[in-house]
DNA sequence: CTTACATATGCAATTTCTTGCACAGACAAT
DNA sequence: ATTGTCTGTGCAAGAAATTGCATATGTAAG
């Protein structure tokens, strides 16, 4: 239940629409987390049925009707108890690694590509991090606690591309340099 | 098809059974990337019906049957075909990030409890991962090619578990603080 | 003697996620 | 005029993953 969750501290803030929910996934957990807008209208479904989300149809002139949801008791306490339970670590299926574990001499230059495309791929996430960063979070201790958490997400998203980058570097290295 | 391919990564080894491929998957990917026996199975079937695995049943005495799979040559050709198509940076979906976006005066408690445990078990994996790298791994440039892929396996795991860490300080440190 | 663990495979049900498609109007640019 | 982009919601099908249950034997520890 982990989508429907991050669903419900979204409406934590205000109430919003599935395209609303979108829009705001894509900007921030959506960095490392791509959720899709069928998803979110899909679990937005659930959410109503279980009575912790109040769906709103609001009628606007000239545009698409908007269901906007809010948060109900039910969903509040819910989401109050899932916090407070234990995590699992995330897992980490990165196809990159499988891939290296078949390297050998014939794809071992495709491979190669792979790695520096990665890197480049990296290179720009952590670019476009570091730039909200900047713009957004000069000051982490003067935060609230409410954006000390946001504020935590990004850095771990700074942390993750510098950390891919720097093994991009050495799998380039280690990989194009000669085998013994 | 993820897993699937990690199986005939695998497979490219030696011919293993499901219940050798379950452990060797918790012995190496399994660290970040956890695969229950069951799906294992399931994969190894839907592997058989595509012809891109051969099965053998081997009788033992005294023992339970296994089921011995082996790759065919169109799964062979199916996994260079795949290991040459562009990867696509994994999902990271950690509930952790999206518990801290909840965080307030309420829950800061747990989550600070909850910080911390989580910071002492990633240090458990990093000393499991630099122990498996001191022992089998004390000069990469001289691994072969096969190795190099394994080696940088593992080496993104020492990576990840230290970030982690040093994320878990720092969160720590930022939320335990009074806020302003 | 019983409990636990390792070997060994599997079905069934459910949840979760992805992919493709469909509808429908507004606004800006070419 | 047409193309493209943004707003806005949704169905349907399938793939992937999780969870719970079921079976069967050997060996070691308490």
């Amino acid at each position: 239940m982990a989508l429907s969750h991050a669903i419900l501290v979204s409406l934590t803030d205000r109430a919003q629409s599935g395209y609303d929910l979108a829009k705001r996934f894509d900007q921030t957990v959506g960095f490392f987390w791509p959720v899709s807008h069928q998803q979110i209208y899909q679990e937005l479904h659930k959410l109503a049925k279980a009575d912790w989300v109040r769906a709103e149809t609001i009628t606007q002139a000239d545009r698409p009707n908007r269901i906007v949801y809010e948060l109900t008791d039910p969903g509040r306490a819910a989401l109050a108890a899932w916090v407070t339970e234990p995590t699992t670590p995330p897992s980490f299926k990165e196809e990159l690694l499988v891939k290296l574990f078949a390297l050998d001499s014939d794809n071992r230059d495709a491979l190669l590509a792979e790695i520096a495309r990665r890197r480049s791929l990296h290179g720009e996430r952590l670019a476009r991090y570091e730039a909200i960063m900047a713009e957004h979070y000069p000051n982490p201790a003067a935060l609230n606690a409410r954006k000390r958490g946001r504020y935590l997400g990004l850095r771990m998203g700074i942390l993750t591309e510098r950390t891919t980058l720097a093994w991009c570097d050495e799998a380039l290295a280690l990989v194009g340099s000669a085998a013994s």
